[in-house]
DNA sequence: CGGCAGTTTGAATATTATCAAGGGATGTGG
DNA sequence: CCACATCCCTTGATAATATTCAAACTGCCG
């Protein structure tokens, strides 16, 4: 543990709304989400964006700013968020000196990249109805492994347009599909809150499969 | 050089068509691909497929196998390839014992990442000429950094149905799509070859910046 | 000369985007 | 306490975009 505290450099906190990493800022830092909801996103210069996954407490965000020869993501707070920051100069001495956190950063990173995957395939191939119910459904079980959920309720801070920008659909196509599928009875959004009415049916619509989730590595 | 020998654990020929690994098939491997085009996908139950990304020479494939969580990919070649295989049950220990192969390791995953970013704004955002677009000036490009050009022309044996799963678009489109930009005069494709008549224009179609390339580690 | 895999085309249809406008809650200043 | 501004959600109408279906065409290989 001491030694983790040697690479972090200080706790970084956003408000709802702000700006963690600009996009085409290429970084120097690593995070690790402490607390909050944000996103990581990427904007055409016409103003088209597209949000790449959200990320919960415990996720890791910076490394590509780090390595990456591809052009650059945004990281954007939905809520308050508390960010633990990483030296990424330090990356190569943690790599040399703690190989167990770097392990962790590694498998940190891979299962970013696999929820990448998900997310395109979604883009890519669901229709509009799938790809809302996707979304409605990772992000409850995300939640719910981290012991956020109450019941068949978690705290939902985003709003539509979040939600069109994450699926790659319209805000008013977005709002219609949602509409759909809380007449049919399938959730309840309201007051800041995602409550799932029937949830073995949406994830048949998502046609979403849980892997076995494994422990997640402490950073 | 020789500790690198030892944790390879062979070469691995994939004819063309062949599958290196199967969709679901959760891994303990890891691979560089050595020569060839590859690429990894999706598929959801009724056959409708999404490629991830391309593969060439010199990309890592099958960390999320052993790390990720999420559903899992399939990875198939196009052409005849050679894979360089690694024993991802001596991931820990190349951790551990080789902190520079471990670097090089997490660089290719956020480089693999920074590629699938991408992908996820083209097929979310972006229009079905300007995905073309995007994919013949990237693989242009990505092919002239490997060396792999001759002036304006490369190699180019996928065909218009992988074009089609890599941009999350039907096939009959992505002709119609592929045409339209040949009758502009922006490229041409025959012979199993990729030709950019007019680089500039496609480039700006695909909005497609290029961050610095840096060079690309061993493996 | 088939036969096959991949490409091309047209027509009809479905899905999604865009445009325009209204509604509801919340907050702020006068 | 009211007026009004803002942000987000909602709805209907219309247009653009992409899919599906069906069929023909091409080049290549045995």
């Amino acid at each position: 543990m001491s030694f983790i505290e040697s690479y972090r450099c200080g706790v970084e906190m956003v408000k709802a709304g702000g700006t963690l990493i600009r996009e085409h800022q290429s970084g120097g830092r690593l995070y690790t989400l402490y607390s909050g909801w944000a996103f990581r996103y990427k904007t055409l210069s016409d103003g088209r964006r597209q949000i790449l996954n959200f990320l919960l407490p415990g996720d890791l965000v910076g490394l590509q700013q780090e390595f990456s020869d591809a052009a650059l993501h945004g990281v954007e707070a939905v809520t308050d968020c508390a960010f633990c920051a990483f030296d990424a100069d330090g990356l190569w001495s943690m790599f040399r000196e703690h190989a167990r956190l770097a392990y962790g950063v590694t498998w940190l990173a891979a299962r970013g990249e696999g929820m990448v995957d998900d997310n395109l395939l979604t883009a890519g191939r669901r229709s509009a109805i799938e790809r809302v119910a996707v979304l409605l459904v990772h992000l409850y079980r995300r939640l719910d492994r981290l012991g956020l959920a109450e019941g068949a309720s978690v705290d939902f801070p985003i709003n539509q347009q979040h939600i069109a920008d994450a699926l790659g659909l319209s805000l008013v196509h977005t709002n219609k599909t949602l509409r759909r599928l809380s007449e049919m009875g399938m959730h309840e959004i309201s007051g800041g809150r995602l409550r799932l009415l029937n949830p073995r049916a949406l994830a048949r619509i998502a046609e979403y499969y849980d892997a076995i989730p494994r422990p997640v590595p402490l950073l």
